[in-house]
DNA sequence: CACAGATATTTTAAGCTTGAAGTGAATCGG
DNA sequence: CCGATTCACTTCAAGCTTAAAATATCTGTG
């Protein structure tokens, strides 16, 4: 490929990046007002809880942390406050005094349902401008992106 | 379109936005380690200096503010950092006393130049797995979606 | 002119996020 | 068993972000 052309894609690929940011940013900001006037919670306590309603087990902090791609001291606040809302709670690990894991309240799996509805028709609204066919297709280049990192790292 | 497809769809575009947020959450955090690592700065400063650099006049605080879409005080806080680095500066608006406008020093405009160039060959990098045809075509996608929302603000 | 309302910016409080430091506990090699 | 290392978690400092309150200024209306 000559020098034009690699330049050219570079540009593309730097236009499609801002796109994407862009996109993403405006929905993610949609979905946090909404979470925030709707049901006085945040995106971060919303993935928290997701990840603890998915899972049949309690979660260890670290796999909380793992799993959300977020450090450790960021599980332990964000814990702290769904604890404080009495939608979550910590207790100690049997077999190692060192860990912790948490899970959902009774009160805290209701509210996550509640959420978790709302959120898929968000979401189902804000992206409704996608076709089923197009989603497809952007979910395949995107692996590829995904993919990608994942070995760079 | 009958329910159980509508449902579909509704999953599917769930499945397309986890897709996007994770693949651009990659990305980005891959750009502000190397901003921090490689050149002690971060994401929110280059978006400053890029809107400052790019307009060939100084900028008012809310003017920033609009361009960048994020709060006034955020750029606020944002352009204190650039000022005390010694790469941005602020001086007051003829005419209108309450206004502000930032600009790039001299050596805030060498040091962009010098982030501006990793950072077009670290995207170009990091979205390395998409081609020009397949840029295109999410682009297109992704500005049905903008503009949608666009709408709705 | 007075003054009500709009505008431009900064300040503040709260939360999210990270990397790094700190604490206590587990594990492993000798 | 003991010391070094690793591991799980929390704490801390710094920065980003927002919404809301506070300041100061401007503008239009009577």
């Amino acid at each position: 490929m000559n020098v034009d052309v690699q330049a050219k894609m570079g540009k593309t690929r730097l236009r499609l990046w801002l796109k994407l940011l862009k996109t993403s940013n405006a929905v993610e900001t949609a979905l946090r007002d909404r979470l925030r006037t709707e049901f006085n919670t945040t995106l971060p306590r919303f993935d928290v809880m997701a990840a603890l309603a998915r899972s049949p087990e309690a979660l260890k902090m670290s796999e909380l942390s793992r799993r959300l791609r977020v450090s450790n001291g960021n599980v332990t606040g964000i814990v702290d406050r769904l604890e404080a809302e009495g939608h979550a709670e910590r207790h100690a690990v049997a077999g190692d005094r060192r860990a912790m894991e948490g899970r959902l309240t009774g009160k805290g799996r209701a509210h996550f349902n509640t959420l978790a509805v709302a959120h898929e028709a968000w979401v189902n609204e804000l992206m409704g401008a996608i076709t089923e066919a197009e989603a497809m297709r952007i979910m395949e280049d995107l692996d590829s992106v995904a993919r990608d990192l994942e070995g760079k790292r």
